[in-house]
DNA sequence: ATGAAAGCGCTAACAG
DNA sequence: CTGTTAGCGCTTTCAT
């Protein structure tokens, strides 16, 4: 039978060890005065027998502050963002720092709600994933007094450090590869906003080719959504063009496989025809898709090296409140085993038509 | 200008409203007693002026419980556990709790880690998604009586709701399909250890075999691990079989996806030679593999449902103590555009060879 | 080396 | 309808 522990206060556990109240704090922190060597095992004895755990609730009124810290992503149901979340958990953990999670869903307004909900809670600070284009819940952690660490964009209506991935090298080492691959017609697909990340993705592609004294032909440039039919969609033109292209550069994997879709639907070969390289926003995507290469983000390490950020503002270190230099970026290239790579499946199909 | 606010305590407010303490509690609260409307006007412009927001904590030591829920599963970055992470999340804020995210990156020896973190938070109650055989972080839980809810397992040593899918439902309908495809020789792949959902997966393949008078060769069946190398493994040696089948029931779909594979690198075509349904554990996989079939689990809902069931417990309902019924499990038919079905790709390959 | 005691900001019982 | 007050469990200064 397991044995039941009602609430037991320090209190409780100076009575049995009959100390102080105050002794069994300085056992309990180590600190900030030293106890006798004697008095410290009654204590410590104490604590075992009753099973006893200090009240952090109580112990954050008395400080003015929590080992706590919010992590406002837009979806932790994208693949991405889940991967930044991990990486936020495992560093804030390694800190003795505890993490809530809040769904902004994309909305500023649920980012609003979250920043309300943090600051009751009087969370030490923030990591903050934008899911807007709005500066507004930096802002207001801002003139709340609340540490904050942006992820992945940079805010400069917010005084905050930002961490974000190396674009500019990731689109400059995409393209580079396509070029090495003896490419020289081609395309983007990008989505509609120019956004840090977007037009610094692109300035690096712009950049390998200029180095490599490749045109670019403006008209190949494409802007739609940021999904695979939006991908889709761009490369059906982009194919019909005069001066058809043989490489796409696209802004993440899930538009690079919309564009080898419809190459594909359109009768063309690929990767003889067209190559594509992709960000992989959602990484299993590529996972699954052998024909597609990937700039690989280092998501994990963004989460961590933003709660790397955010510890030392936490103890006062003199933090530069612009953006954390950009973290290198891996350009995966991945192995195709042909699995999945048949024609269409009549036997499934057949079952719909039932 | 950003207007800066300094920590505004609830005197504060009292004071500049020109009332007692409590007074602004009440206004705050709604309750427990009634307010004039000129006293509340005077207060809430009070509040408004100074910018004030009740200290959670402050608040959570006085009520001796707090509105915070752990939530412990071994891995966001699997999107299997981001999902369920989303759903605990929205249910959560949809009944003003918060969530704080723990990752026992499997290891029992995290989820103890996170049970004391928890306990120490005082937190109001525990998700626990287990990422091991041992009860034990729930035996402690229990002990501590501190409220939990188990999500996708049966505990029997601990005394706790837990949220199960429909595995043998889904079990059932997956091989129904393959059933309905015309398909008579049966193989099925499954992870080494029989664990309560894996188990009742088989259970539902096997009935539905028996429903439709099928034969079933025990010696089909392949236990391996349960990842896409395993997968393919075992599907190698299963097609070299005397009475080699025309459909395997995986595991689930990173399985399935390798005894495509396998299949297909062994000349076999794909499905006409085999068809393959298996549990989307990583969705986005079966997202971008067209040819595989799946049995997309419930992962908001589970997580929504484990919520719903702790918010029971912490208003003091009475929960049945066993698990909650398995919740309903879809099955999906991707269908194949035929989008990445091409050879393998000789430009990828070339690259590395430099 | 240790004890006593003053709060941290809030809720709610008690007293008008 | 409103004010006063006793804690919630803890840290730390002030005494000893």
């Amino acid at each position: 039978m397991v044995e039941r522990h009602p609430p037991v206060t320090r209190d409780d556990v100076a009575r049995v060890a009959r100390v102080s109240a105050a002794t069994v704090s300085y056992v309990v922190n180590n600190g900030p005065r030293p106890v006798a060597p004697e008095t410290r095992k009654r204590v410590l004895q104490a604590i075992e027998r009753l099973g006893y755990k200090p009240n952090a609730i109580a112990r954050n009124l008395r400080l003015r502050r929590s080992a706590t810290i919010g992590l406002i992503v837009p979806d932790t149901h994208n693949p991405y963002f889940a991967e930044v979340a991990r990486g936020v958990e495992q560093m804030a953990s390694e800190n003795d720092l505890t993490v809530i999670l809040c769904h902004s869903d994309y909305k500023l307004e649920r980012e609003l709600h979250y920043v309300d909900v943090l600051r009751t809670e009087r969370a030490a600070g923030v990591i903050w994933f934008p899911a807007t284009n709005s500066p507004e819940p930096g802002v207001q952690l801002d003139s709340y007094g609340m540490p904050l660490v942006v992820l992945d964009r940079t805010a400069s209506e917010v005084q905050a450090p930002a961490v974000i991935a190396d674009n500019f090298l990731g689109g400059y080492l995409a393209t580079k590869h396509l070029i090495d691959l003896g490419h020289r017609v081609f395309s983007c697909i990008t989505r509609p906003e120019a956004l840090h990340h977007s037009s610094e993705r692109i300035r690096g592609f712009r950049a390998a080719l200029t180095e490599h004294n490749i045109d670019f032909d403006e008209s190949l440039i494409t802007r739609g959504g940021f999904h695979l039919e939006d991908g889709r969609a761009a490369a059906e033109q982009i194919m019909r063009h005069s001066s058809r292209p043989t490489a796409i550069f696209a802004y993440n994997d899930i538009m690079a496989i919309g564009a080898l879709r419809a190459a594909y639907e359109m009768g063309f070969k690929v990767p003889e025809d067209l190559s594509v390289v992709g960000f992989d926003d959602i990484p299993q995507a590529a996972f699954t898709c052998p024909a597609l290469t990937t700039v690989s983000q280092p998501k994990i390490e963004m989460g961590r090296q933003g709660v790397a950020l955010m510890v030392d503002i936490l103890h006062g270190k003199n933090i530069d409140r612009g953006a954390a230099p950009p973290l290198p970026v891996k350009l995966i290239v991945r192995e195709s085993t042909g699995a999945y790579m048949y024609p269409p499946m009549p036997a499934q199909r057949r079952s719909h038509d039932k």
